[in-house]
DNA sequence: CCTTAATTCCCCTCTTTGGGGGATGGTTTG
DNA sequence: CAAACCATCCCCCAAAGAGGGGAATTAAGG
């Protein structure tokens, strides 16, 4: 039985398609929400389903957005696309940011199930306009992920990453723990963590400190 | 200038190295402390010395467990054990631990002088009567740290290194998130730590964690 | 010159954490 | 069998954290 939650801010539409995942013998729908809020709240709350239905235009959060959250919530996440949205770039962002298939709604029932079960399966389904523009990354392609911090949240991202706390650090750089505390809010913000421990895994996973 | 500070419970023998210290151009002594606990609240409010002076008997952590202590505030803190204990198993374990030199305290206080300030620039002084027991444990040594952690401690740990919070964690294990505070309580305990960011960096980088 | 980014500091509130107890079963093991 | 360990749950409480706001200064860049 594969778990499913549905993300989509259309209620007639998404309704729809919980009726549809819950006919299917194998897929369970856990979850329906109308946006990337709700659903990060119910992962958060320890709630992990096998796969997301994911819409893009969303009041908030963007679903394309919502794919970088959702995979930080947990990495082993299967996240389907399913919108009108077909051009490139739109593609080209969801993919990039770690979407496992990219359906448009215009598919049929049939083939939205079929497509679910690819993707829980460590396939990558997609509909056959969005395959087309699929094959055209597949020459040149690269990224860099550095998330932007100033030198100032690098070392204090540094010391976080040591175990200090908030006191420590305002006392090793002798400024006030208020600052820290800013500097802290912005270094979450652009690892989107909410934590020192999140901080600190990504910080020493990826490298961006010693 | 050399900022040193003091961990000797007895409270003459502590002035009497404290006034030496003071005495000697190069140092300064910052801080002087009866017990370890005190000395790490000092260093973690952001007080870092260069140097500590440290007994071994005393009220408390002992000052061998306090290097390990003192070592997690800051790794690249040089500690000077000054005890009058010269037996073979408290030097190597000050050793094992991390201190850089043992001298007794019967030492001449010149001789003490030159041996923090020999200390601090790297090298690894030792009382005659210790060096010779030293050169013993050139001929096998090695250590195996494990923290020994129970299975469902290092499951927590793993959760907690990937930046889940108490409540998901709970949620996830499908267990109270009372017992999820004491395996965590148990958890620092182990890994003499203090705080989530503290001990998911130290399970990365010493890889008890993926 | 104006705008932006960076750094610093302060206020507020609500939630979470950390550390201290203690308690109950169950298992293992000397 | 007693002792030790483990996993589970509970209470309390002070401290810290997270996230929201605002604001001043300075440096850098278009």
């Amino acid at each position: 039985m594969i778990d499913v939650i549905i993300v989509e801010d259309q209620t007639l539409y998404r309704d729809e398609i919980k009726r549809l995942i819950n006919s299917a013998d194998d897929l369970k729908c856990t979850g329906a929400f109308s946006n990337c809020q709700e659903a990060l709240d119910f992962l958060n709350d320890g709630n992990i389903p096998d796969i997301i239905l994911l819409d893009i235009k969303l009041p908030g959060l963007s679903g394309l957005e919502g794919i970088s959250r959702f995979l930080e919530v947990d990495e082993n996440l299967v996240i389907l696309m399913l919108t009108i949205h077909d051009d490139s770039e739109k593609i080209y962002s969801a993919l990039t940011r770690g979407a496992h298939g990219y359906i448009l709604k215009n598919t049929e029932g049939k083939r939205i199930i079929e497509s679910v079960i690819e993707a829980s399966k460590g396939g990558l389904p997609f509909s056959p306009s969005v395959a087309l523009k699929v094959q055209q990354f597949f020459i040149g392609s690269k990224e860099d992920e550095k998330y932007n911090l100033s030198s100032r949240e690098m070392e204090i991202l540094q010391l976080l990453s040591n175990g200090l706390k908030k006191k420590a650090i305002a006392g090793r750089l002798f400024i006030s723990i208020e600052t820290v505390a800013t500097h802290i809010k912005n270094i979450y913000k652009k690892l989107h963590v909410h934590g020192a421990a999140a901080a600190t895994a990504k910080a020493i996973r990826e490298g961006l400190v010693k």
